[in-house]
DNA sequence: CTGCATGCATCAAGAGAACTTATCCATGAA
DNA sequence: TTCATGGATAAGTTCTCTTGATGCATGCAG
């Protein structure tokens, strides 16, 4: 015995509009069905009760007594229903959950999350950040922004940014060993968190591969926000990525000595499951953040997106 | 845009049950589908609302927090329906509307309904009479009791009884004229409604076809059992249904002088609609009243049923 | 009183949804 | 590692539901 047949839950829906408009044509019409489909259904219901609940009037159906008993508490149930359905709907559309890396939280979310409110000013952000990359199977994200190759089975990812690297340092750090003018000049300087590979790479494209890095004191601090910050402090130098302190930049805190970027292959992307793609959220978030990346682009070209291979 | 799209009843069932069991497989057992089948209804429903409902952890599923804001509400509509069927289920099985004319009603069913409450104890009887026959489409009704020739379309009829008759009197008001011998003798009475067809029919059948009953001071008096009231208090012989008056046959308060019986080819019908046969209170009463009207039989025999052809 | 409009019932046929079967995959436990 | 559990996916099947045509009864208008 299916459930399904037990509890014919259309049925009460189609009897639900019908004691309402005390049509069954009407009730088609609001449900989009026949005239037909109504009749079948509370022809459904009354065997499943083992009752008639309308009463077959010339020119109009009435309820039975036990049609008024159900009418009323159906009623209700489907109100919840409305409800709490339209409540969810509402929540899933007002309520956008970005996961990023604490770096890329920290240092452009932060700073750019603002317009995105502005434009879309009835959607609640919340941001949660950790270095690992989420699972959206197991967590309760829309999208994310990480860094790796976009490459995530049942994913979407958008290139939002390349993840240079190059030297940076207060000035005033630079003018204390005369001025940095040649890459072998870094070395005269406390390296932060030399173990990083970032500075074999860079030192090697930069023409110094036998950079002696190993031996230098570790001081790992974990995010890149990290160690700007100590490099602003006059710490050291430390290799970062120049998009993410555009302030400091301006007002002089870090200095580039280099033009010279390195690159590891790795971008930030923009992800989302590709089975949400057409959420309004989602891609009120897409277009607004590619905007950001794109500014010579008249508007963001989501023809860009990279879809893992399964 | 369909109504039944837009709000998937059906969708909303299976979440109710996996929210409240944690599992699809579960949830599948307990609505009699397969895993597949749970799976498929709540992909549905999260593209219906535009969210993931569900995390899809390794060993078990967990409400996201949609999910969880969507579960309650839904639990508590899904109680109601339950609540709603339930009871109009109950009310259906034990509540049973009698309609009768009201000769049948106060002669026959108020003496034997007790029996039939002593069988069915949790079925509630109401009984409602009237002398015109009612249409089972425009009137809360499960059984009805009504003479005729059992020809109803779309309603199936047992024969009860036939609706014989014969003149009765008190036996005071046969002594008062030396006793009735033969059907003339009546005729020296003063007769109860005799613009009644039943009197011409009797008369004829009795040998006195030329009975003058038209100049007769006419006393209709509109049902048989008032008829039979007049009757016993001595006001003159009526033409009654000897079945429906026992006692007063064995008290001595009503005498039937012949043993001949007339009969117009009525008789009395328990009917119902034939689509609901299989109602348990409505077999529950065929069973018992034909049992009432077969003593000899071990058993009602529904076989006797009429059924109209359409 | 006749003809028309309305509203529901019935029927046969068809579309499409819902479900099943078969497989696969990932995870956690033994 | 291997097995057991639980879910996802794909393809095929079943069958519910819907449609469209038709009929009937009633009420209204002329």
């Amino acid at each position: 015995m299916k459930m399904s047949k037990q509890f014919p839950l259309n049925a009460l829906r189609v009897f639900e509009a019908t004691a309402r408009l005390g049509s069954f044509t009407k009730a088609g019409d609001e449900l989009g069905m026949t005239q037909t489909a109504v009749s079948y259904q509370i022809k459904l219901l009354e065997q499943n009760v083992g009752e008639p609940l309308f009463l077959r009037r010339p020119r109009q159906v009435q309820l039975t007594k036990t049609g008024e008993l159900l009418a009323p508490k159906v009623a209700e149930a489907f109100e919840i229903l409305r409800d709490a359905m339209a409540g969810v709907r509402d929540e899933a559309e007002t309520s956008l959950l970005i996961h990023s890396t604490p770096t890329f939280a920290s240092q452009w979310l932060a700073r750019h999350l603002g317009s995105f409110q502005l434009r879309h000013p009835n959607i609640a952000v919340r941001l949660t950040t950790s270095e690992t990359i989420i699972d959206f199977n197991r967590e309760t994200v829309d999208v994310a922004i990480r860094s790796g190759t976009g490459d995530w089975p049942g994913l979407t990812s958008h290139p939002l940014m390349s993840v240079d690297f190059t030297p940076m340092m207060s000035p005033k750090l630079a003018e204390s060993v005369g001025g940095i003018r040649t890459p072998r000049d870094l070395l005269k300087l406390r390296i932060i968190d030399p173990g990083d590979p970032w500075w074999t790479q860079w030192f090697t494209e930069a023409g110094v591969p036998d950079a002696d890095l190993a031996s230098r004191p570790a001081s790992r601090l974990g995010a890149q926000s990290f160690e700007a910050r100590a490099a602003i402090a006059g710490q050291g130098v430390a290799i970062l990525t120049p998009e993410f302190y555009p302030d400091d930049i301006a007002l002089g805190r870090l200095y580039q000595p280099f033009e010279l970027r390195g690159n590891d292959g790795h971008q930030y992307w923009l992800v989302y499951q590709t089975a949400r793609r057409n959420s309004p959220k989602i891609k009120g978030f897409r277009d607004w953040i590619l905007n950001e990346f794109a500014p010579s682009a008249s508007a963001a070209n989501p023809d860009t997106a990279h879809q893992a291979a399964n």
